[in-house]
DNA sequence: CGGCAGGCGGTTA
DNA sequence: TAACCGCCTGCC
């Protein structure tokens, strides 16, 4: 399939590698060049690029996605099968200052600035609503690779495929009406286990009564608990004050803040008191850079 | 083999 | 309301 280019020019606070892998999105990888990562967001197939911006403005760098390039300038190349500037800049969450949401953050609570500093390439991207629900009710009780590995089947067998993009078929997620033809043991096929049924009664739920449009009525779905929940109200509704505590969290809450690691209210209330309105993109950062020490 | 991984739903006390 | 338990699967 062709694709165009679009690049945004003179980013800061960017970087593929801690915004792909602190746990929001499941459908982006590295691609073989060590330069770029390859995803798939709403029913565009992406190849996404870093340079960074030199002294000399006519001259930028080519740098591996690993690298730094985030606390200076840089230019965002993307390599994409549709949507417009804006649909990407959206879903990049570029409008976004995040330098002053890091200052803030570090400015109430100091001792988060080496996971801020850690993470500081992190953008919230803005991801399809009904896309991130399904994908967190996967996520529950399960390891990352498996949750990848599940969302792919489910785009390859429901999804509409976009054709042969950077060297294999890139399915999109499927739209509610094609999900909707899902069965449990068609699910169960798919090595969903018992989410399957969770997965059916979710997408019956949103053709019937639409998206959900806060934590009432997102947790009210089937197979969506707290932690889900939350997750499903940071990267799904760009509600940026949810705090989802998964495990990992649990233990940065107990190592820094000496909780219980039962006490999920107290976490809550404390994440809420402390981080106020920024409370996702603080946990944003700590989980990236817990997760990434051990 | 048991334990665990970005939990949830149902039951029990 | 808190504590416990079973659950699909894959990996160590």
């Amino acid at each position: 399939m062709r694709t165009q280019t679009i690049v945004f020019e003179n980013i800061k606070d960017f970087n593929l590698a801690h915004i792909f892998e602190c746990g929001q999105c499941f459908r982006w990888n590295p691609s073989k060049d060590g330069k770029s990562y390859i995803g798939v967001a709403g029913s565009y197939a992406v190849k996404a690029r870093v340079d960074k911006v030199q002294d000399r403005l006519d001259f930028t760098e080519v740098i591996g996605i690993g690298e730094e390039a985030d606390t200076e300038v840089c230019n965002l190349t993307l390599e994409v099968t549709g949507g417009g500037e804006s649909f990407w800049a959206d879903y990049f969450d570029l409008n976004t200052n995040y330098s002053i949401i890091k200052d803030s953050l570090i400015n109430n609570e100091p001792q988060i600035s080496d996971a801020v500093e850690y993470g500081r390439g992190i953008r919230i991207l803005n991801q399809d609503k009904f896309e991130t629900l399904i994908s967190f009710i996967v996520s529950q009780n399960n390891n990352i690779p498996r949750i990848k590995k599940c969302i792919e089947s489910i785009c390859r067998k429901y999804g509409e495929s976009l054709g042969d993009v950077f060297g294999e078929e890139r399915f999109a997620f499927p739209s509610v009406e094609r999900m909707s033809t899902a069965s449990v043991q068609e699910l169960m096929d798919l090595k969903l286990g018992y989410r399957s049924k969770y997965i059916v009664a979710a997408t019956e739920k949103y053709m019937n009564e639409g998206c959900p449009n806060n934590y009432e009525e997102v947790i009210a779905y089937p197979g969506v608990g707290p932690k889900v929940a939350n997750c499903i109200m940071l990267f799904g509704l760009h509600s940026v004050e949810a705090f989802p505590i998964d495990t990992w969290v649990k233990q940065i809450m107990k190592d820094m803040y000496s909780f219980d690691e039962n006490n999920i209210k107290g976490m809550s209330e404390f994440a809420a008191r402390k981080f106020g309105a920024y409370a996702g993109y603080a946990q944003q950062y700590l989980f990236y850079y817990y997760r990434d020490r051990k």
